[in-house]
Formats: structure tokens, sequence, C-alpha cells
DNA sequence: GAGGGGTGTGTTAGCGTCAACATGCCTGCG
DNA sequence: CGCAGGCATGTTGACGCTAACACACCCCTC
């Protein structure tokens, strides 16, 4: 309960507990910092006295003098993908699992800098550390983060130009030797997580393939997308080792209205389409209905994400699950525990419904 | 470009520019906080000095020595559903605009104390102000919010205990008596933004109305929620006014699961449903079609949201759009701009698709 | 030309916290 | 018994910023 003077509010400090204790200010920090030089009796006594008085630590004090926030800020472009916001959530969570504050700045109105200002909004804030949402581009194109500033990017590349995959299984893009970021990342250290986007790509078309499928299509996101880019891989690699013809992929951005659009263009000789996300399926699947084509009777259709609406599209929809909260997981521990640069890659995962069936 | 020594790096502080400008430490500070207190020509010497520093002001030494912090908190229970995302989205540019933070904090996996809990991680961090969406039952429920801290909750009752609605329309401002914020309220102000879901409703019942639909029924949201319960009202209004039947409406939460789960349960002489969300009546979409029932021949379906997928159901949905980008700007500007309690309530538009038809 | 009221600027003193150093006590050992 | 060394605690000063006050100086007015 906040002590009253004069009828105004103000915080209990640190000086208050350490009164009530009958200790120096120094002692209760010490206790609130888990220092080992504190005599247990000592200890209870503080921490009874700062139960009493409802003694919260005061974080902008402890920031000015410590030059750390706790807080650590994420950077998105849009939360209109139902995966940035599953996302974000899976962040925060992990976040708040560490007593971090995480500090969200969306970027899609941004008029001017675009990454650099979220970054400067970020610096100003004075966060310890980045997590940069699926910007891989924008962020190459545009800015080094600002000294000092610790950084985990999801959704890029790493370094390493690791070859095209195996013969079983794409690998997904990453050996990574030890050195995360090139060049500027010597700068702030730069670490990267991401989806097996290529692996689960490469699942659902094989899935296609066991379902008899020749004339697998794609629907891939945009240009400029790093998990675009490994989920058309991860597509193309199954088709080539299937020896199975690879036509020019479909793109879009990844909305449902892009799905629609994609429908009108899919060639009649498909008999499958793999698209890139589900609301992209979702789009695709109202387009080929209108096309007078029956989902899964005369095509099948994958999407990726399984997002929580999926299994009631029409048909439910067979899908890749991404694992949102590992990965975000991933992130927060890569930006805080792990100063060395992370790399995780996180398994996805084929969901069978009823938007795949054999060919006809 | 921070300044270095002895190789690390350390913040320009005000007293560098003011060394770099000649003058003292104060004047600089009035420069940043465009007091009228400084002649042209000292500010300018003064900004010049600012630019070539690159001098950013200490968020944490200011909030010290203020206690304010420039920062908001939202809780929000989930962003699993697209309309939580979209207002996050919403808050977070309204905030960006008035160069506030945002830090979100999450509930859904909050395993102690929910609202409550929330509240003491957000007034540790020291934020300013909070907004709370759409946990108006919990919060009512659980806590008051701390001293001291303002708060605007979204899609809450508000105070006054309007009549139940005009005959053309219904009141928004709701027949919920003044239970809302009372008592407690006092403490720390609190105030409300809304929209027009009764309104919204109304309209959609309306519309299906119009088109010879007479028993209209209604998949409502979770009990506990102010927004499901004025969106039954509106719907139940519209009903009365026509002088027509009104059935005990389903329920289920926001999910598309649910909405499968209550096509099932719909009765058969039902020519039309108003679902609570978009998502909900994707469900019923799907569920509507096992039944071997063809929207919009048979059955007529509104939903209500306009999530960005809405036009790409099949088929595409009618439905209430929502104002989120003016929901969450309304949100903001009561919390800092109107200490004295807002209460906006913004318009809701029926938008008409292919999921409604005339009654067969 | 003395007094009054601006106006632009500087000085002082913390806000709550913690790192670094200082102190005093107790133990153990020669 | 005296002194080194460990341990528990206290004291001192920033961190960067701004509210409150203090101070020059100007231009009026009577």
């Amino acid at each position: 309960m906040p002590r009253r003077i004069a009828g105004q509010v103000r915080r209990v400090s640190m000086a208050d507990v350490a009164a009530r204790a009958g200790v120096s200010g120094q002692t209760v920090s010490r206790v609130v910092n888990g220092s080992p030089r504190v005599d247990p009796v000592t200890r209870a006594r503080v921490e009874a006295a700062m139960a009493e008085l409802g003694y919260r630590p005061h974080r902008a004090a402890r920031a000015l003098r410590t030059g750390r926030t706790h807080t650590i800020g994420l950077v998105v472009s849009t939360l209109a993908t139902v995966g940035n916001s599953r996302m974000l959530q899976a962040v925060s969570d992990a976040a708040a699992s560490r007593g971090l504050a995480l500090v969200v700045v969306t970027l899609h109105a941004e008029v001017d800098g675009g990454v650099a200002s979220a970054f400067e909004r970020l610096e100003d804030q004075g966060v310890d550390g980045v997590i940069v949402l699926n910007e891989a581009t924008l962020l190459a194109r545009d800015v080094a983060p600002p000294e000092g500033l610790r950084l985990v990017v999801v959704d890029a590349p790493t370094e390493d130009a690791a070859g095209p995959g195996s013969s079983t299984r794409p690998g997904t893009a990453s050996a990574r030797n030890g050195q995360a970021g090139s060049g500027q990342a010597g700068a702030g250290r730069t670490g990267t997580v991401q989806t097996d986007h290529a692996g689960g790509a490469w699942a659902a078309t094989r899935h296609l393939i066991a379902l008899g499928h020749t004339r697998i299509r794609h629907l891939a996101g945009p240009l400029g997308s790093y998990a675009a880019s490994e989920r058309e891989r991860g597509w193309r690699e199954a088709l080539e080792d299937a020896g199975l013809e690879v036509a020019e992929p479909l793109r879009g951005a990844w909305t449902s209205g892009a799905g629609h659009a994609a429908a009108a263009l899919l060639d009649d000789a498909a008999t499958a389409v793999f698209c890139a996300n589900d609301q992209m399926a979702l789009g695709m699947l109202r387009g080929l209905a209108e096309r007078g084509l029956d989902v899964p009777a005369d095509v099948s259709v994958v999407g990726f994400d399984d997002v929580p609406d999926a299994r009631d599209y029409r048909p439910p929809l067979t899908t890749v699950r991404q694992d949102f909260d590992a990965l975000g997981e991933a992130a927060v521990s890569t930006l805080v525990d792990d100063p060395s640069g992370g790399g995780a890659v996180i398994p996805a995962q084929l969901v069978e419904r009823a938007s795949t069936a054999p060919r006809r």
C-alpha cells in the first residue's frame, strides 16, 4: 500500500524499507538483488519489511543507475497476418516469464524511416534488446542496428550459404558457422531464429506426392520474404527429388485476397496447390469453388501456419503447423540468455485434414 | 553518434550538449521540452549542438525525476481473436503518434492473479496509464486498479443507466446498471470507450428482417463479455421492435470451433443466423454446409468485426465492420488527453456481401 | 533616477538505485 | 595475545534529468 504524504501518494522506496527493517538501503538492495552476502536473519527481516510496506523496486531508478531496463522491444510490420499475431503473443509470454517487459513497435503505418525509425524509438526507450519479426529485407536494406543493442531477427537468413538440402530433406538455411551476423553484425551482435520453413514445405509437398499428385503448384508469398522463399525452396526440392515438373509458382501477399486472385490463374492441369500460408489457402478455396472445382476431389490444397481457424475452413485445411510458442521462446532466449548467437531452427509439422485427397 | 570513452560507448547526456552549446544544462532541458522562455538564438545553438552530438533524452532519468514515463500499458487476454489483434495494432499506432511507448501484457497464460498481476507488472513498469481490452468481467470481479493509475477499459459497461434504447435504435451506453466502476472507480479515474455493438447488431438484424426473414437466430459470444451481451441486445431489440419471435440464443466462445458446434444445434425453422463475430460465422458456414444447407439460399448468415479474411469466406460474409482504428485512437486519447473520462462510442457499419439473401 | 515587472539564464538539490569503497566484528592461527 | 582475513553491513557518491529558486539585465513608468 503506497504511503501517503500530505494527501499525495508516494511510492515506497528502498529507504522506507531500510528504516522499517533497521538496516541501510544498501542491505535492502542486496536482498532485492539476491546477493549472498546477507545474513539470513537480516534477510528475513528485510523481506518482512518489504512485504508489509508493499515495496516494489523502481524500474526507472534502477535503469538510470545500471543502464539496463529489463525491457525488450519487438518490431513487427503488421499484425494483420495471424502468424505475426501469434508470434507477438508467444514473445510476450516468453518475455513475461523472465520478468521482462515488452514494448511493441508496429511499422506498417510508419511514414518515414521504417526500421531505422523503429530502432530509434526503441533505443530511446532504452530497451536491452530487440526482436525483429519478419522484416529481413527491410532490415538488410536499411540499417545496421544501433551499436550496443542486441538483436534477434526471426525468419531471416543466417550466414552460411548452405547447399540446397540433402536428398531426403532440405537443409534448413544453416549449418551456421558460429558467427551469426556478418560485417555489420559485429557492431550489435545479431542472432537468428526461425521455423524450418523449407522442411515444413517439403513435408507438405511429399504428402501431396504420396497421394499420387504429379502436377503440384505453389502459391508463394511475396518476394523479399525469407519465409516465403524458404517455403518455396522446400516445395521445389521435393518436386525435383521426385522428378516431377516444377511450374513457375504463383505469387501474392499473405492475404486471403491474394489467394483468391491466384485461384483464377491456376492452370487447368494442376491437381494440387501448396499455399504459402493459411490465409492465402482460404482465398484459394473460395476461388477454386467459383471455378466449379471441388476440394479435395478435383484439387488438393495445403496451407502453412495452422491458424486456429484452419480446421473450420471448408473443407478443413491440411496445413503445416508452426510452433509459435517455441519460436517465441527461442527468440527471447537467444536475445537475453545466450549472447553467443542462437541460430535455433524450430521444426514444423504437417497436419492432415480434409483439403487433400488422393489424385482422382 | 554515441561518444566513446575508453572504448566504451556512453550516451550523450544533457551536460555534453550544454558544454558544446556553451549554456547550462537547464537551458538544454528547456529547449528539449519546448519552453517558451528561451532566446531564439540560444535555442538554435542548442539545437545545433544536439544534432551534432546526436543527443537523445534519457527516458529513465526523466521518468525518475518527473514520475512520468510516457509509456502506457495494454492488457489483453488473448491475441488469438483477430479483433484483439487489430485493436492492439490500432492502439499501438495511436500511442506511437503521440510519442508514447506501448507495453503489452497478455493474460491468457497467467497462472496466478489474472488482471491483478497484470496491473502489478504494469505498475512496476511505471506506466502512465493502462488500457484494458475486453476484460470487463475479470476486472469487475478481481481488482480495483492501483490508485493513481489512469485506466481506460475498452468495451466495458459505462456508468449511466440509460434506458433500453429508443424504438428506432438501441441506446448504446447500456442498460447495465451503474455497477461498472462504481465505488472503486473514484480511486483511479476510469474511462471507457466502446464500439456501438448494439447498434451494429441492430443494423445486421434489420438487414435480415428487410430481406423477409422472420426466424432469425443468434449465436452469441460468451457470457460475461460485455460486447457479446450488447450484440445480443441489439439483435433482441430489433426482433422485438419488429414483433418477431425471439428464440433463446446459442452461445459459444469467440472461436470458429464454437461456430461449427453451434451449427449442429440450430433449429430447422431458422432461416437466418446472426453470429457474434466473424470467426464464429466461419465455423457456422462449415457446419451448415455439413448439414446440407446452402448459404445464403437456405440460411442467411451475418458476422461481426469484418476481419480481413471475411470477404474470402465461402460465401463472402455479410458482416458488421468495427472501426478498430477509431476505437484505438479513442482509447489512447481518453487515456492521455482527456482526463475527464471519455465514454466514446464508435459506430459500426453493416457490410453487405454474399452470405445473406432474401428469404426463400 | 528609483522602483516594478518582465525575460533569459544559471544554480541547487534531489528523484531511487546500486557500485565501490569503508568499517567493524569474528574466527583462526602463529 | 596480536594480527590476517573473511564476512556482514554501512557510507558515499553518481546515473541524467528537471522543479524551484536565484540572479542578472532590460524596458518601462512615475
